[in-house]
Order: C-alpha cells, then structure tokens, then sequence
DNA sequence: CATGAATGAGCTTTCATTCAT
DNA sequence: GATGAATGAAAGCTCATTCAT
C-alpha cells in the first residue's frame, strides 16, 4: 500500500497516464449512471479514446469496475493514514472534523455514490468483495493499532469499526437527509467519538 | 402510512397480489443483479409471468424502480414505529438491540444491498429521491418528537439524525468487514445510543 | 351500393352501431398514426370498448383496415352520385367547384392522409386492391355514362380518368404545398375541366 | 441542389456507401410494407449489415424515414429540371409526355407508393413535413421562373401547381385504376397541358 | 354481450467486445 | 499504439390476439 519511488521508461509513465485517463473517464460515468448503465462507448469518449483502445489496458469492462474499486477504496484509506500523527488527545475532535468536512462537499457526496455502488457490487461480485475487504482490512489494522498501543485501550477492534460507522454513517446519512443540520451534528458527533475512545466501556454503563 | 381495512373485490385483490409478485420477483432480482442488470424478462420469469403483462401493472422498468424504492422505505419506516411504545429509560438499550440483531440475519444484508442501490439511484434520479426523502422526513418526524416531547430533550432533530447514523453505519460496516465483531460491537453501540441521548451536551464537553 | 330500406331488428341496429363505433374510432386511430401504428388497445379505447370485445364484430385488425377502405371509397363514390342531377352545361363548374371546395377544410386533408393510407395498403394487400379498384370502377362507370350518354361526348372512359386525376392531384397538391392559392387554382381548374370536356379533342390540338 | 464534385478519402467513401446500402434497403423494406411495418432487422438484412450497425450511421429508424424521404423528393425534383432546356412551343407535349412515360413502368408505381408514404408521412411528423415542402417549393420555383420568364405568362404560380396536379393525379389513377388507358389519357392530357399554359385565362372561359 | 388479464413474438435500440487497418 | 467499423445478443417495451370470467 505505500509507494516506492521506483522511475519509470517514458513507456510506462505514459501507460500509467492513459489507465488514469480511463478511470477517471469511468468513475465520472459510473457516478452519473452507475456501473451497467454506463457505456464503453461513452466512457472512451470522455477518456478521449476509442473504445476499441480501452482493451489494450483493460481485459474487460469488470476490470475496469475492479480497477476503480481497487483505486477508490485506496485513496479512502490514505485519509486515515493522517491520522497516525494526531496527539491522541485531539483523535476524537480531529476525526469529527474530518468526518463531517468530508461530507460537506459536494465531491464527496458523488464520492459517496460511488461507494454505493461499490458496496452493492461487493455482495454480487467475489472479486470486488475482495478488494474492498483487503482495503478496510488495511485502514482497520491502522486504526487498531492507533487506538492500542497510542491510546492504550482495550477493545481496540471493536472501537476502530464502531469509529468508522461513524463515517459511513454519516456519508449515507446525508443522501438521505439532505438538509441535515451539520451544525448541530458536529457537537453530537465529537460527543459520540469521545464516548467510542472514552477508556471507561461497558464498565459504568449499566 | 396506517392500514385502513378497506374491503377489496375480487378483482382488486387479484391485482394486488399480482403486483406483489411482481415486486417480490424484482426485488429478489435487484438485490442479485442490481437494478440496471436485472432485466424484465429474469423479472417476469420469477414473477411467473409473461414479459409483457408486467407493463399492465406498471409503466416502465423505472416504476417497477420506484415502487421497489417505496415499498422497502415504507417498511423501513415501520420498522421504526415500535419505538414508540418503549420506556424512555430503556431506548437507547432497545435501539441498539434493534441495530445489531437487524443486521445479524443474513436477510439483512440483501437489504442493506437494495439500500445502497436505492442511495445510488437517489443521486441520479429526482423521483427515486423524493420517494426517499419523503419517508425518511416521516421517520425523523417520529423518532424527533419521541425525544423531545417524551425524553424532553433539546436539539432533538440532530440527535435523530445522530441515532440514523448508527443504524446506517452499522449495516454499512458489515458489508465492508464481514468478520465483524458483534459481540463487542454491542456494548459500544449501546454506549454511544445512551451518549447520543444524553441530556447533557455540549455543556461538560470541551 | 344502393340502400334498399330492410328494417332491422333492435340487435342489428345495436350491431350496426357497435361497427360504426369501431369504425369511426379506427379511422381516427389510422389517420393519426397509420394502420399499423394503431394499436388494437388505442382503437378500443377510443370505441369505448374492451380490446377483446372488437373481435365479436372483427376478425383481425385487417378486417377492420378492410372495412375502413369500403367505408371510405363507398362515402367518396355517394359523392359522385350528385353530378347526376347537373345540368350539361354546368358539369365542369360544378364539378370544379366541387373538387375546390371538399379540400378547402381541414377534415379533407385528413381524409387525404387515410386515402394514401389506403392506396399504399392496395399495392401490398390483393384484398384492399380488389376493394379499392371496385369502387372506383362503380364510379367511373356513374361518370362515364354521363358523359358519354347525357353529354354525347366520345373517349368517354379516358375524359371520366382525366376528370377523376384532377380531384385526387388537387389533394395531393394541397398536401404537398400547404400555401396554395386555391383562388387562383380555381380558375385553372374550371379550364381545365371544360377542356377535357370539350367536344373537340385530338382534332384541333396539334 | 447542386453537385460539387469535391474528392473524398477512401473512408467517406465507405461511409457514403454503406449509407446508401442502407437507404437502398430501407426504400424496398418501406415500399413493400410501409415506413412502420419494416422492421430494422429486416432492412439491417437487406442492406447486409447487423441491426446494431445501423446505428452507427442513422440516429433512428425516423431519421432513416427521413433520410429517405429527402432522397426520393431530391430525385424527383431533378426530374423537373430537364424542362428548362425544352423549346417553349413544346413544353406541354414534353411534361405530357413525361408525366405518361413515367407511370407506364412498374418501377414508378412502387415509386407512388413510397410518396403516399411519405404524404401520409408528412401530416404526422413536422420533420417530413418541412423536407417535402422544402423539396415542393423548389420545384415549382423553377417551373414557375420558366413559366412567367421563358413563357410570359401570368398566374405563373397557380399555373405550376396546376401542372403539377396532373403528374400526381395522374400517377395515383393509376394506383386506383390498373387498367387505365394510357393511350387514350396521353391525347387528354396534353390537350389540358396546353390548356394550362393557354395564354388567355380566365378571359374567353366564362 | 362484454371485460381485461394474459401471452409471446416482435419491435427499436444499446452494448461489450473484436478486429482489420 | 490507436482507430472505429462491425457484430449479435440482449435490453426495455408494444402489440394482435385469446380466453376465463
């Protein structure tokens, strides 16, 4: 998941360029119609290619669909890398922050459709089941150990996915609600990341 | 959204059941293809019907879409009305059973695929949207005046929301990490229900 | 295509009406999309009718395309008949008067879209042909033998064709130019009607 | 109207040809059964290509009707433009002459049947309307400029329409009639030919 | 007599993919 | 590398006709 600065021929670097082109002419399709609506042909148009080249990089339209999964669900997990360096007083507030930042964007509302699309192609297609598995994994294992051995809590696991339901949550909330009062929702949600992180669970409760 | 007994002639319940069918085929079909792959004729072949027959009951693949849209929203929605009758002490406790047990069942994870179609389609098309926004206001609507004329809590609209992102979030989780923890899960959302309706906010943090 | 006065019992006239019902309903259903543009269900529902009860009266919807193009060559021949009754020496006004006046409305543009209708169908359906050439030859034979007998004139079949060519190449004409000056055109037309029924023919001309 | 003979490349060649396989085979397809009962596989079959193909160069089964509709009105408007190398004195034998010769062939009663396509045609869809006036108003431009500057005659307009009322009543008698006598008609038709072009109109008549 | 539910073939159109150039 | 012509199966939808009620 880290990238080695390894040079590349003017071969490779335009190879890497050209299967950029394509994605990003894909996810801008798949967001406006969603992964079988959208056409070959219109996302070699907005790639400015031909659809027939799309195949000198990709085997199929699946590998395409894989490919952006794999990229999406990458970029999402090298937010959480940021995290590393926060004092561990600030996670709860800076993690808020994040979260509600994130989806106050238009972007991310697309972004978050995307993510739609890839969750329900992850219960139909092993494949992308397994790329999103891998990547959640990864961002999961760095949560984990943040909330371990810099916080030193117990339950580490349980609390790094009850923190990320927090995000998703939230993303899925907004398509729902689309006049969600952020402003309020803030003080709640700082409030409810404290509670995740608090060091005392399940002991005063109940 | 209340079921008047209104009797029904032969003819109507005939067509009742008929439309039924039809949805109960195309829901199946969607959670396994997605809306835009599963085609009229897998629809009808589960319905048990002729392709062309589906179109006396509805005009396009899209209303079939919509009624999907609003029949799964509608009992939803429902799912929520048994809140009412709860103790206040015990809400957060009975919201948080409620979470986890309803994502515990295989079933639930189908739906949650149908939800993550219907969030999808809902950015793309103004009438999925509406459908949506309009049961999810109703939802809000009784999960709000629960708590701020019963549990006599202020900024009741965000703790609704707040409560949703829970819900959400949690099916959300379980598709992307399929190991998920609910043993402990539980103990942490029961604490963040309770943190999210707790009278004081805003005041002790920060 | 005489009317002899046979009194009908109440269940022919019922009969006869639930024809005409249809028959008006297609006729409108054809003008406006074509015989086969016109589905069953539109021409039903224009009749006031089910689509399964049609079939009690028809036994395909070439049937009623069929009756159609009796219908309609049996109502354009009753036209005809009233030159018998004019004077010689008013013939060719009369009928010039006559041919200006039924495509000066709107419903004789209509009724010039179901008569191409009816004379494409003829060179594909033997049945229509057969119905078509019929009429007309009733026709040409009312106006041959006036012209022959009341009028004394020779090449009698050859001057009723070239009368007949100038009432349908005026309809045709209107539909192909929508701004014609039919004021203008009238005074043409009167020439040229009393030319071909000028007693002088081949002899003086060259 | 005009033919500028600009080179092509070897791929407008090929794209010109492959149109006008297609436009060949959509003019039989419709002769034969109408513009609505021709279906695109029949005439991708006749034109020998794949039904999809086709798409690659009309938009629609409408735009191949129009299309064709062009290119029949195109050609017969060059029909029309012969005339204007005929010596004065012989301009009514000439269309006469024309006008007969043309509906003694089989080839011009299927042509007939293509324009009762297209007039019918004309009265539902605005698009074919405009092309069939378009291609109407040019015609009688020319053979009004002949008319009023080559002849000297007035009501040169109503005199062209008047002309032309004679070819398309002429070739749809022959649609109504089959066993019109052509011999006899050609003797009628260039007397009302000369008629029309009579220099004293609506002077001796009346 | 009258309905309208039901069928299944056929309609126009789209689309992932291949391949000659 | 790059094009876009070409395919053929499948999509959503329509329609003439039948038949149980």
């Amino acid at each position: 998941m880290e990238q080695k600065p390894i040079p590349m021929t003017g071969a490779e670097k335009r190879r890497t360029a050209r299967i950029s082109q394509i994605l990003d002419a894909a996810a801008h399709c798949f967001v406006e119609m969603g992964f079988h609506r959208a056409g070959m042909a219109k996302i070699a148009a907005r790639a400015k290619m031909s659809p027939g080249h799309i195949y000198h990089y990709f085997e199929s339209k699946e590998a395409i669909i894989a490919a952006i999964v794999d990229r999406e669900s990458a970029r999402a997990a090298e937010r959480f890398a940021e995290f590393d360096a926060v004092d561990s007083t600030e996670l709860a507030s800076v993690m808020t922050e994040r979260a509600v930042q994130s989806i106050a964007e238009k972007t991310d509302i697309l972004q978050s459709v995307l993510n739609m699309e890839m969750l329900a192609e992850c219960q139909r297609n092993p494949e992308i089941a397994c790329i999103i598995h891998k990547h959640d994994r990864y961002v999961r294992d760095q949560l984990t150990h943040l909330i371990r051995d810099k916080l030193g809590l117990d339950l580490a696991e349980a609390r790094t996915d009850m923190m990320m339901v927090q995000f998703s949550g939230l993303a899925n909330r907004l398509l729902r609600n689309p006049d969600l009062d952020l402003q309020n929702m803030v003080v709640l949600m700082r409030q409810t990341m404290m509670s995740i992180l608090s060091p005392t669970i399940g002991h005063e409760a109940k």
